[in-house]
RNA sequence: GGCUCCAUAGUUCAAGGGAUAGAACGGAAGUUUCCUAAACUUUAAAUGUAGGUUCGAGUCCUACUGGGGCUACCA
């Protein structure tokens, strides 16, 4: 039981007492208290002033009393205006202190592989270029918020949906028939990803010029675009690709084969994995049968023309369509499609789809249609929606060429965390790969860090130069207290020092180590509400204000120098817990924690 | 035009309707016989405008101003 949820029920038992069963029903009002008066937690009273018919101050008073004097664990009170601030006895946090130092895995629980899952789609990139900034806050999104979920006690299944097909994969490979000489990434030593992109953008680059051409024959500009021979092949080649032409399969799936190994390349970089990856060239035709279902049993209407469209306008919403007039499916017929079909084969509790808000329409639209069609589960639907990334000079723009490269940018932090490194005089000549492996764990643990300390929902401004920051808010600065750390307790062990939770009794404890401990007890509630919110930088701001505390206590106790005995187990026992909380909290943001730095 | 999200120190981000709006970077000033100076300490600096609801508003409501996104038989 959390302190939270502990003071929620001492209380509640208070005031029935004082005030009537009634008074006592709606929640409380508890929260931490803050640094500026004394006490761990404090009552807001004004909610009670109803009940107790008495003046806040009174009421304050008379609630506290009635709690030292039946409540051991309350220490003492004290009240200021309407806030009722509560200690805790020190024997209470010693307390804590030692369960949290004797069980393993304290406060959380751990998923059932019988569970209904979590499904977390992630990434879902296209094969025709390589993946850039907006991928990289995706990507790091999906892959905390699977972690932080399966620490809540789901069991999560992460999902990448792969656009593989249509028109724009099929520039690329006209350009590369066109132009490309046989280039491989073997024989051009190029990721795959970056190849095939370098494609995509030779197709456009052609395309304009054969444009201007036809202009200067005397073609409108919407004749010249509709007739350019270079995107009549492009369509030739997508209708080649739907018939299985055998060609145009096989260079599409070599293709294809290269820029999928290049993101392997990426995904290993940041450390994340999928349990299953889609291919739209698998599941686009899904979903046609449901929406000619739902349009036998009148939830979806048909237009003179043929097209199918439900109508969302009594929601608020447009009218929007679900197959084109020549019996084609669109985005959201497919989308319909895998739902249902992702249903059936795991049978999810919630589905999270994490894409950015500029399809927070699509997604409401999606939802529901759903619960038009009558699936239950359509409430089980989330999107995370994420605010774009933006450079400093406004939106990045792929045809101006302000795109951010993941692949760069990663190579880009690394490596400046590397030359950091050498001016600090912390690399180690002697070691050179640990140094080199160090300076990947600092680089991306600044990225990712960088990335998830923002709240997903908001945009966000990303300057590549200040960027690469390692002091103050940042992740090498978390990471720096963790190293730290463990130097400590090496050392400490060298001398023979043990902390396995042998916690010294009758111990006093001052006020920067309650204050740590309190910390450190917040870690699962933090947790959990980070999940309920899907919101990393929960996490991130926890992980942070810990390892900011730990400095400071560190700069202002010694710990291996301290004379006495039972004050130096605390301390170590205390430094070794913060350790651990750091470490799964980095964890739980996908960054490692370096033992040295 | 319609729908929607956003607006907080010079800058990048915080703040479940609760106390004196927090951090960090940058600015100014300090701290290394010491367990890692990628650190610590001190300091100046902010809620777009006008109303409303409330004991209490950065937070909720209305209008305005400024910005992003959506509003495709694209994906």
């Amino acid at each position: 039981m959390s302190t939270e949820q502990f003071l929620q029920q001492a209380i509640a038992t208070t005031v029935a007492a004082l005030y009537g069963q009634q008074a006592a029903e709606s929640p409380l009002q508890i929260q931490t208290t803050r640094k500026e008066f004394k006490g761990d937690y404090t009552l807001v009273a004004f909610p009670l002033l109803r009940a107790s018919r008495k003046g806040p101050e009174q009421t304050c008073t008379e609630i506290g009393e009635h709690l030292t004097a039946n409540c051991p664990q309350v220490a003492e009170f004290n009240v200021v205006k309407g806030f009722l601030n509560i200690t805790l006895a020190p024997s209470y946090w010693a307390n804590v202190l030692t369960e949290m130092a004797t069980t393993p895995n304290y406060g959380f629980v751990e998923p059932q592989p019988n569970d209904a899952p979590t499904v977390i789609e992630f990434s879902s990139p296209n094969t025709n270029k390589p993946l850039h900034l907006g991928h990289i806050r995706n990507n790091l999104l999906g892959e905390s918020i699977s972690r932080i979920t399966e620490k809540s006690g789901k069991r999560v299944i992460r999902v990448n949906l792969v656009n593989d097909r249509g028109i724009h994969i099929c520039k690329s490979m006209v350009a590369w028939q066109r132009y490309g000489n046989g280039e491989t990434p073997q024989s051009t030593g190029k990721k795959g990803d970056h190849l095939v992109g370098d494609y995509y953008v030779k197709f456009d680059q052609h395309y304009k010029a054969e444009i201007q051409e036809l202009i200067s024959q005397g073609k409108t500009e919407d004749e010249a675009k509709a007739q350019a021979p270079i995107m009549l092949e492009a369509q030739e080649t997508l209708r080649r690709w739907e018939a299985k032409d055998a060609a145009t399969i096989d260079l599409w799936r070599t293709m294809n084969g290269w820029v999928l190994d290049g993101f392997d390349a990426t995904y290993r970089a940041m450390d994340i994995k999928f349990d299953k990856t889609y291919f739209e060239s698998n599941t686009y035709l899904l979903g046609k049968s449901v929406v000619q279902q739902g349009l036998a049993d009148g939830v979806f209407y048909r237009r003179d023309d043929g097209s199918v469209w439900i109508d969302l306008t009594s929601e608020g919403l447009d009218e929007k369509l679900l197959l084109r007039a020549d019996g084609t499916s669109v985005y959201m017929t497919q989308d319909i499609g895998t739902a249902i079909e992702r249903q059936r084969e795991l049978q999810f509790a919630h589905h999270i789809y994490v894409v950015g808000n500029e399809q927070e329409y699509h997604f409401q639209v999606l939802k529901l249609v759903m619960k038009r069609l009558g699936y239950a589960w359509s409430d089980q639907l989330y999107h995370l929606s994420y605010g774009m990334v933006n450079l400093p000079e406004g939106k990045m723009k792929s045809r101006e060429g302000t795109v951010v490269d993941a692949d760069d940018l990663i190579e880009e932090m690394v490596s400046t965390a590397a030359q950091m490194a050498q001016e600090l005089g912390k690399a180690n000549t002697q070691d050179p790969e640990t140094t080199a492996h160090i300076s990947r764990m600092v680089g991306m643990g600044a990225l990712k860090y960088f990335i998830l300390k923002v709240n997903p929902k908001s945009g966000m401004t990303f300057n590549p130069k200040e960027s690469i920051d390692f002091n103050g808010n940042t992740g090498p600065f978390i990471q720096y207290t963790h190293a730290r750390i463990c130097s400590v307790l090496e050392r400490a062990h060298a001398q023979g020092l043990h902390t396995n939770s042998q916690l010294p009794e009758h111990c006093p404890i001052a006020d920067k180590e309650l204050e740590l401990i309190q910390l450190l007890h917040r870690f699962p509630e933090t947790v959990q509400q980070s999940a309920q919110t899907h919101n990393p930088a929960l996490v991130a701001n926890y992980a942070y204000d810990l390892a900011n505390e730990y400095n400071q206590f560190y700069h202002d106790h010694s710990i291996l120098k301290e004379t006495n005995a039972s004050i130096q187990q605390l301390r170590l026992v205390l430094s070794e817990q913060v350790g651990l909380v750091i470490r799964r909290a980095l964890w739980l943001l996908g960054i490692e924690a370096p033992e040295k730095m």
